[in-house]
DNA sequence: GCTTGACCTCAAGTCGGCTTGAAGTGGCAG
DNA sequence: CTGCCACTTCAAGCCGACTTGAGGTCAAGC
């Protein structure tokens, strides 16, 4: 069996090794083994780092993540629970639409004030609304991968 | 003209006043005068408000938002950058449509272990891609809105 | 057998976006 | 006039997700 130390799993997948030490502490990853003090990792981390990066980026902190894919990188948690996170995510999109909207708007329209154009506030209101959820404490964002 | 003050404006948007001041501090939003000590805020404020949420759902960060929105909550920017950021959240809309798809597929597909469903790495495998885009290693995270 | 360089641990630092706390101000009801 | 209480400022603290740095270990190549 071909394990990767740190040094790999960082080349190949970009995460650097403070990371990746990180992301075992908090439980996302585990190394299989010690080749002396070095952390051996079996190859399906590869995958697993795919997986955490793809909840990062619906804005998952990584407990969360930690909760749906355990160490053992599979995910096994209630099919609600995927299908609620989601839902969440597709409200996000929802907002996100409204949002590229507006900038386009922004951009083409030619009113002297935006505040006064009824398209312009039509597009915020309609972002005010998505759903009264807005009441809970945390949000989170997503970029792409760091690079 | 009737002004309102910052318990007012957090009351009817809610934000907290401790926020609001610090997004005066940022510049994201500005109090017409004082009266006393107490900051006074056009009723405009509240639409400003919305505009900064919608961009911080987009990921923005309050520096970024300042850019797009100036404190006056016009936006004033070549309408250029307007294009080029609809089309940046266009792309992340993408990405967290294969995140949602995929976590989706995670609930509804019976395959004993994702690993080795073709579909799941299929979808894996397109969040993987879009690549270099912003490059800029850091965005932020929001989750609803605070409480 | 010694150097090298990739790895290790642990503590502390950083950054954004607020929140919290202490100490002060001042408009307005009574 | 007095007291209240919402406001004010400023500094410090917090949380998440890492990064950085100091000091240490150790397998392998010369």
């Amino acid at each position: 069996m071909k394990f990767l130390d740190i040094g790999e799993v960082s080349a190949r997948s970009g995460i650097r090794p403070s990371a990746l030490r990180h992301y075992e502490e908090a439980g996302l990853i585990s190394s299989v083994s010690r080749h002396g003090l070095r952390r051996q990792f079996a190859p399906e981390v590869l995958l697993q780092l795919k997986l955490i990066a793809l909840g990062k980026a619906a804005g998952f902190s990584l407990d969360e993540i930690a909760g749906m894919f355990g160490a053992n990188g599979l995910p096994d948690l209630p099919r609600a629970t995927f299908h609620q996170k989601a839902d969440e995510i597709d409200r996000q999109i929802r907002e996100l639409t409204v949002l590229s909207d507006t900038l386009r708007h922004v951009a083409d329209c030619p009113a002297p004030s935006h505040m006064e154009c009824p398209t312009f506030r039509r597009l915020i209101d309609a972002a005010g609304k998505p759903g009264g959820t807005t009441g809970n404490g945390k949000k989170s964002k997503p970029r792409l991968a760091p690079s």
